[in-house]
DNA sequence: CCTACCGATCGGTAGG
DNA sequence: CCTACCGATCGGTAGG
């Protein structure tokens, strides 16, 4: 019996993070209230503070598990024996994959990263740098000459993560280019420019 | 003395408008009450509302002041006779100056727009496109091949402003990558990708 | 009769 | 897992 609601207790936890997500999305962190989300859930906002400590928590809870889908996708890079400049593009088409599969939940990471208290923005923003790291090694193994010079490294780098990040604003999935299509143009102008 | 007291109108009004792009910057425009604006600019929360209607309306101003800017410099470049990568080059260290140089109001613009009531968030959008529309015109020119392609003409355009419109989450005027450096960059990266 | 502005408080709702 | 609430604060407005 204990085993059974540990069980449920996952699968309503999951609901309303997903919900969350969505809600911060459209309305921020501060403009969704509690109420808010208990509604879209169905159930009261004690309910929610069963689950969550606080409404930070909830937004916590919304960003670590995508930033470590997007921090497995930069690993999973890793163990590629191909060229940079292909583990760059397939890299880019991972990143793509999660950054329009949760579209919320990016549109949350990327908007509302200073509504998290101090520790947890610290946990988030540290996997965001090692995302960063793992782009700026490809890009100097592309190009060897750009190990001399971090800071040009590093604003290449930052130029395609501005690519990538502002995609959520225009891009459409059923529109006239095709994600993967999206990742390789981005991949290639970040590759051409070096 | 009706003279004098206009004069001062406006210059309380614009000292409001630039406390709250500072506080709609830092906190959001939800998470700003206009109590705490009141407080930053030394007067009661009364006299903001003697000077605005409603909350959103001033939001509505400090993206206003700020768009219309960006539009001004947009529209600047129709002037030149110089090619369009020349232009191209030109507009986007206009663009990054005002970027840099109203930081509070680029951020507001970029994450706040959902919080304007419909007519005005149209009244910005429109002038957005116009922005959009004028970048695209000069990459059609650069690379005409591109005219025939749209979608894909529309993409460069839109890769182009991730890269501007991400500047502000890591760019620091004072750090080894100069302003205009960076829109070099920016603006060679998505030219050499044509 | 106007404008510019104040201290105090309105009806509702926030997170908890 | 709910109703009933709290201290505080929200956006906006009263009288003067």
């Amino acid at each position: 019996m204990a085993r059974t609601q540990a069980a449920d207790y996952e699968e309503k936890r999951e609901a309303i993070t997903k919900e969350a997500a969505k809600l911060f999305a459209d309305k921020g962190f501060a403009g969704a209230s509690v109420a808010d989300l208990a509604e879209a859930c169905g159930v009261s906002k004690s309910l929610i503070y069963h689950y969550y400590d606080a409404k930070e928590a909830i937004l916590y809870d919304v960003m670590r598990e995508h930033i470590d889908a997007l921090l497995a996708a930069a690993e999973q890079t890793k163990k590629s024996r191909n060229d940079p400049g292909a583990q760059l593009r397939a890299l880019t088409r991972e990143l793509l994959r999660r950054y329009v599969g949760a579209a919320d939940r990016q549109k949350v990471l990327l908007y509302e990263l200073a509504s998290l208290p101090d520790a947890a923005r610290r946990e988030i923003v540290a996997k965001q740098r090692a995302i960063i790291a793992r782009v700026e090694e490809l890009l100097g193994a592309a190009n060897p000459h750009l190990r001399k010079d971090h800071a040009k490294l590093r604003t290449r780098a930052m130029l395609y993560f501005g690519m990538l990040n502002w995609t959520h604003t225009w891009f459409k999935a059923n529109g006239p280019i095709s994600r993967d299509g999206l990742a390789d143009m981005a991949a290639e102008t970040i590759l051409a420019s070096l």
